[in-house]
RNA sequence: GCCGAUGUAGCUCAGUUGGUAGAGCAGCUGAUUUGUAAUCAGCCGGUCGGCGGUUCGAGUCCGUUCAUCGGCUCCA
């Protein structure tokens, strides 16, 4: 007998070779049918692999990530199949589970997939669920492997195969379709009921780009219906939360293709806005000690010669502008470093002088390709809230811990409370890729460990992750779709003061070497506007939004009083406006709801002789009445909070 | 840049097998003077993304190009 260790510790014995199916099947016929794999000793098994020794043992279901990931894989399987089938001489590449479901990358040879074939894979793939096709995990050599897929013909499994160790590999059968694969699967394809292909796309063997390009086709399955509906559901409301959306709804940014792809222009409200953030961090900045800067947009040739980005990215950058002189050029500034390494270099510094920090919102030009602009999020001309740090190696723990203390603020003022912090540092294997001394590259990272943990940050180690300049420090956040986008960063650079030939005269009266930091909180005022739009759904934070109040006069007879409110708002810097259409009180405000403003005060008879306004909340309803001095305090009280440090 | 999809009025969309465009909202004008999510009426508005082709005739078919969307690759 062995014993079977459960996750509430309780013990069960059982003969050899059991499998988890049948140690669910002992404790629940319910439970057997909704067991998609077991952790057996912290591994994911098939249900059905026997068990032959002591083990701790978990079993998996929907409710439980790996189980949903088993069945997604299991899913990607059942899809190949159906595609093999539909699509003869197929060959296939991978086909893992993803956080949402899974793909398959296919090669179909002349033949292609669209969104009009999905149809049928699908009911093709419910035709073999509904089988109930056992998934048989089968060991095989690798001559047997190789044997089998060059028959088949499928060079990518061979290409696989070719990779993996002898005695390593397995394969699964379901159906008519064998498939090289480590596993765990579901015990059969029953258990899939609900299936949706969701999308199709190109995907290059390998992650290469210079290798071809298969079909990816991706989709999702659930153990119910419902749970389907449920997903998609949930996926047009995060549609409805998209900037590019709300960026037009809200009459925030818009692109033009005359100005060209790329591009974007801030629209009243939107450029308003991201005034108020600018001011917001400029007066954080002032405090912490930043001074302010700015540099012309374009920059001549040499300084990019100088600093290196020439010889790296000038093929594929902005063509460089030409002059009535010959030979001489210019470029669209791509980053702001190498003006700011100039600033640094007018005069002569004292180690006294250190740490300075330059700040400027510089807007720079990159050349994207052209698949990859996507809304505010990646574009062509950005405005970087950057700053660059000139310091010492032994300051850099100190400025990292400003800088972090400056992006909690940040995030904490705008609700921002879920991010990913991640450490990118040198490949210890590969220490030559990197510029800069052995101990100055450890030394930095040991100070960039040490503030994440003194400052409680959860932070990702990445190791070969750093630029090849220096270790770096990043914030991404979330888009409503689920896809990450970095925000801040922090990054420690040995590359320009090296090439700009910067210095500073130590306490021994010798020249030395700085130390530069860029760093970006918001990382740029558009992506970071195009994430708090998706964050908030463009609600946003009291003291950032357009308009925070509108003020509703039931008629013209109260137009009087209603600016005699807004200039008392004025007065109290809230901003407000009047809505003095001839339309109902009802019409104002299901107007100034869709619109998104925080405050409407309605004015009236009743408020006009009082000198108040009936006050109702976006999304709230009516809050009651309010003398107008009363308002304007609950409004600033709001904002100071949020904007406590 | 690559794969797939999409492109009709400011916005959201309809437009049968090819017979030169339609709705709602927005806007304008007028009436209405309104109390917590849509008052009524009239009007204006489109070389159907651009260019080329097939055809007696193209929003509809074909080619090409531009832009957008979902991915891939990339992201100093």
């Amino acid at each position: 007998m062995i014993n079977i260790t459960l996750p509430d510790n309780s013990v069960k014995q059982f003969e050899p070779g059991v499998s988890a199916l049948d140690i669910a099947k002992s404790i629940s016929e319910g439970l057997a049918r909704n067991v998609l794999a077991a952790k057996v000793n912290g591994e994911v098994w098939d249900a059905t692999r026997p068990i032959n020794e002591d083990v701790n043992l978990q079993l998996l279901t929907w409710n439980d990530k790996e189980g949903k990931a088993t069945m997604w894989h299991s899913s990607a399987h059942l899809m190949a199949e159906a595609i093999e089938s539909l699509y003869p001489g197929a060959k296939f590449g991978i086909g893992p589970d993803i956080e949402n479901g899974f793909y398959y990358d296919i090669d179909l040879g002349d033949r292609v997939i669209s969104d009009s074939d999905f149809k049928k894979i699908e009911d093709k793939m419910r035709e073999f669920a509904k089988s109930k096709q056992k998934f048989c995990r089968k060991d095989i050599s690798k001559q047997d492997a190789l044997k089998y897929f060059e028959e088949k013909g499928d060079e990518y499994k061979l290409e696989l195969i070719q990779d993996l160790e002898d005695g390593q590999i397995t394969f699964y059968e379901s159906g008519e379709f064998t498939d090289l694969c480590r596993g765990p699967h579901v015990v059969d394809t029953s258990i899939i009921k609900a299936i949706k292909i969701l999308s199709v796309a190109g995907a290059y063997w390998r992650g290469d780009e210079n290798r071809k390009q298969l079909t990816r086709v991706y989709g999702i399955t659930f153990p119910k219906k419902k749970e389907l509906d449920e997903y998609l559901e949930r996926l047009e409301e995060a549609k409805k939360r998209d900037h590019r959306k709300l960026g037009k709804e809200l009459e925030l940014f818009t692109f033009s293709q005359k100005v060209g792809q790329g591009l974007p222009l801030w629209l009243p409200k939107g450029a308003a806005l991201r005034e108020r953030l600018e001011t917001f961090l400029k007066k954080v900045q002032k405090t912490a000690g930043y001074q302010q800067v700015i540099s012309p947009h374009i920059g001549n040739v040499e300084l990019y010669k100088t600093s290196g980005h020439y010889q790296k990215y000038g093929e594929d950058s902005f063509r460089p502008i030409t002059t009535p002189v010959e030979g001489e050029e210019y470029f669209l500034k791509p980053m702001n470093c190498p003006h700011h390494c100039e600033m640094y270099n007018h005069k002569p510094h004292s180690y006294k002088d250190l740490p300075i920090r330059l700040a400027e919102f510089g807007t720079v030009y990159r050349y994207e390709q052209s698949g990859e602009l996507h809304g505010l999020t990646r574009v062509r001309s950005f405005t970087q809230d950057d700053a660059h740090i000139f310091c010492t190696p032994d300051q850099i723990k100190d400025e990292f811990k400003g800088v972090i203390d400056i992006i909690m603020y940040i995030f904490k003022a705008l609700n921002f409370n879920e991010f990913i912090t991640q450490i990118s540092l040198r490949d210890p294997e590969n220490p030559e890729k990197y510029i800069g001394s052995d101990e100055n590259w450890k030394k930095a990272e040991d100070a960039i460990k040490e503030v994440a943990e003194e400052k409680g940050l959860d932070a990702i180690i990445e190791y070969g992750e750093a630029a090849f300049y220096g270790p770096k420090m990043d914030f991404m956040v979330k888009d409503a779709l689920g896809r990450k986008w970095q925000l801040g960063t922090i990054q420690v650079d040995y590359n320009l003061p090296e090439r700009f030939k910067l210095t500073y005269i130590g306490a021994d009266n010798e020249k030395h070497r700085p130390v530069m930091i860029h760093r970006a909180p918001f990382g740029s005022m558009e992506r970071f506007v195009a994430v708090l739009i998706e964050h908030c759904a463009g609600n946003f934070p009291l003291w950032l939004t357009p308009d925070q109040a509108i003020i509703l006069p039931i008629s013209e007879k109260y137009q009087n009083y209603a600016e005699k409110v807004l200039n008392l708002l004025d007065n109290s810097d809230i901003r407000a406006a009047i809505d003095d259409r001839s339309e109902k009180t009802g019409r104002k405000i299901r107007d100034a709801e869709l619109k998104k403003i925080p405050f409407m005060l309605v004015v009236g008879e009743k408020e006009a002789a009082e000198g108040t306004v009936s006050v109702r909340r976006h999304g709230q309803g009516d809050l009651g009445t309010y003398s107008i001095d009363d308002f304007a305090n609950m409004i600033n009280s709001e904002i100071n909070k949020m904007l406590e440090k």
